[in-house]
DNA sequence: AGACTATATAGACATATTTACATATGTCAT
DNA sequence: ATGACATATGTAAATATGTCTATATAGTCT
């Protein structure tokens, strides 16, 4: 019940929801998605912690780069069915589309200044 | 966006969960679900109406009582997805099993003094 | 109509959450 | 090692959330 709750907790953020609809198209990394969702680098920080302890997310180091991807592995019952229907939603939200015209976009290179 | 966000938040938190998965089983009014629960009353309403604002259950008035259900009508399209996993989930954990065990047994009449 | 009772609402309090700022950690290149 | 840069963490302020007490509302029943 406790697993639960986290993640739909985890799941019920504006902001996270908007990470996890980036992530479900490529790995990016925590200055790309400060990028693309213009708050602060800490904020970002902040909420991929938080989907990545209950399980949503795993960071993998890319030289100076930490790359966030969704989780593939199986860390409870709800996180696949839950990124299976999300999968299906908010494909027609203008915010998520603008999100992932931005991300398509983003170079590290040159944003990480 | 904004709708989804606000049923994910109502769906998390184990009170409203544990009162979606009574409801599942039978309509309940607000007095049977404040015995099973052992909160105030006050606060049983107060999630009652979360539920409601967000579409995953309904009223219908009963006599003296308002039982509450849930939702068949399609307020959103995420609600007849969510409702249909969480249908899977937390049916073997011990505080559910407890509270469907309780709610078999409660009578309105006995217990609204 | 009036008393009764199930439910809803308002206000207060404690706790949690989101964000930003400042700073720390850790990696790469020189 | 040192400097530069990407990311993480600690702290503080503003806002939101869950529970309670007290009271109001809106029905029922006689």
């Amino acid at each position: 019940m406790r697993d639960l709750v986290n993640v739909l907790r985890a799941l019920a953020d504006p902001m996270r929801l908007r990470i996890l609809k980036m992530l479900e198209k490529k790995r990016m990394c925590v200055c790309e998605l400060t990028a693309v969702l213009k708050i602060k680098q800490s904020s970002v920080s902040h909420h991929l912690r938080i989907l990545k302890d209950i399980g949503l997310v795993n960071d993998v180091r890319n030289g100076m780069w930490i790359d966030y991807e969704l989780s593939r592995e199986k860390y409870n019952e709800y996180i696949p069915e839950l990124l299976k229907v999300l999968s299906g939603w908010l494909n027609n939200d203008s915010k998520i589309f603008e999100d992932l015209r931005l991300a398509k976009k983003v170079n590290r290179n040159e944003i990480c200044k």
